[in-house]
DNA sequence: CCGATGAATCAATCATAGTTGATTCAATCA
DNA sequence: TGATTGAATCAACTATGATTGATTCATCGG
């Protein structure tokens, strides 16, 4: 039987990425983990709790994990999450490798 | 070159798949291209208009492609969108085909 | 301990997008 | 032609979500 759970992930995860912000996100953290500072440095056009707001949502969707390390918080991209919107939509993924 | 036009296009991309009718739409045309009467049977609980409406914004976002036949409109999944929603975010297909 | 920094949370506002009902349009059939 | 069916459009309402400002929490350095 299929749950409803990773269902509304995947819901989730589609949604957290038609954002902007979320968007921009994502594409830094493709280049490797970062702490939330440095997520702010390179947008400095979003208002630090907004940042927040934006990471707790892709958080709560699944794509991203974050890690505390002393005093700061890593964000990194969560394959998991990613393989799940593939699964959940098979033509997002097939065939789209070449051309 | 890459235009900006296609950016927001992913970004609509995405925003038009966090909706949990339109992506039932979408798992319907991966079985293939389908009328709207037929994906109108296929989900009674959604009102004609509201259908004609997700149906819409699917088509804008380039997701799905829309031709007449006869009195009937066919909608059909459209590679090329899903195709550059891959490659807008290399993480959402990169390694996530096999296993 | 006290101040500063990194980060998250909260309530309130504002904008966007989903939903509804009614109307309109086009193509077919009697 | 007139009636019917498939489908899209429109205006209005509603709900959801992004943004803002202020506050709070935890951790480190002096």
């Amino acid at each position: 039987m299929i749950d409803t759970t990773s269902g509304s992930l995947v819901l989730e995860g589609f949604r957290a990425l038609g954002d902007p912000t979320r968007l921009r996100i994502v594409r830094l953290l493709e280049g490797g983990s970062r702490c939330v500072c440095e997520i702010q440095r390179d947008l400095p056009d979003v208002a630090p709790n907004l940042l927040s707001h934006h990471l707790r949502v892709l958080r709560e969707a699944g794509l991203v994990s974050a890690h505390k390390r002393g005093r700061w918080m890593d964000y990194a991209l969560r394959a998991e999450g990613w393989a799940e919107l593939c699964q959940a939509l098979p033509v997002l993924c097939k065939e789209n490798r070449s051309r």
